[in-house]
DNA sequence: CCGATGACTTGAA
DNA sequence: CTTCAAGCCATCG
């Protein structure tokens, strides 16, 4: 059992998101065995730039669909930018039907 | 080695 | 309805 063991998953299943749709943290958690660890999967996310590989944080947010992690992103909208691109709507740092693109790899993985 | 912190979640008062 | 508290596990100082 590796020390990034734990992240390499989380960054795995991040790599998984489909392009335009988004997790959550607590869902990844889930699908690690855990939903409360869900704290670690916001951790492995701000270890991921310490990651040698790029890791699709942006599609990463909270149980409220709320862009918690984009004050960690540089600049300050990189986040927003990122999930516009590929199509979500952020708005006042939210997601926009948050569940249509919600992405629940313990449903879609399975 | 020990203490504190963290991009969360859920439940109870 | 809103607000507070506890739980989870790993990393950093």
């Amino acid at each position: 059992m590796s020390k990034g063991d734990f992240f390499e998953r989380v960054y795995q299943v991040a790599e998984l998101i489909p392009y335009g749709r988004v997790t959550t943290y607590g869902a990844i958690a889930n699908y690690l065995g855990s939903r409360r660890s869900a704290r670690m999967v916001g951790w492995a996310m701000n270890k991921c730039s310490s990651w040698p590989r790029f890791v699709p944080a942006h599609r990463v947010v909270n149980r409220q669909g709320l862009l918690t992690g984009k004050h960690h992103f540089p600049g300050g909208e990189t986040m927003r930018e990122l999930l516009e691109s590929e199509g979500v709507v952020v708005e006042d740092s939210q997601i926009v039907n948050f569940t249509a693109v919600f992405w629940d790899p313990l449903k879609e993985l399975l």
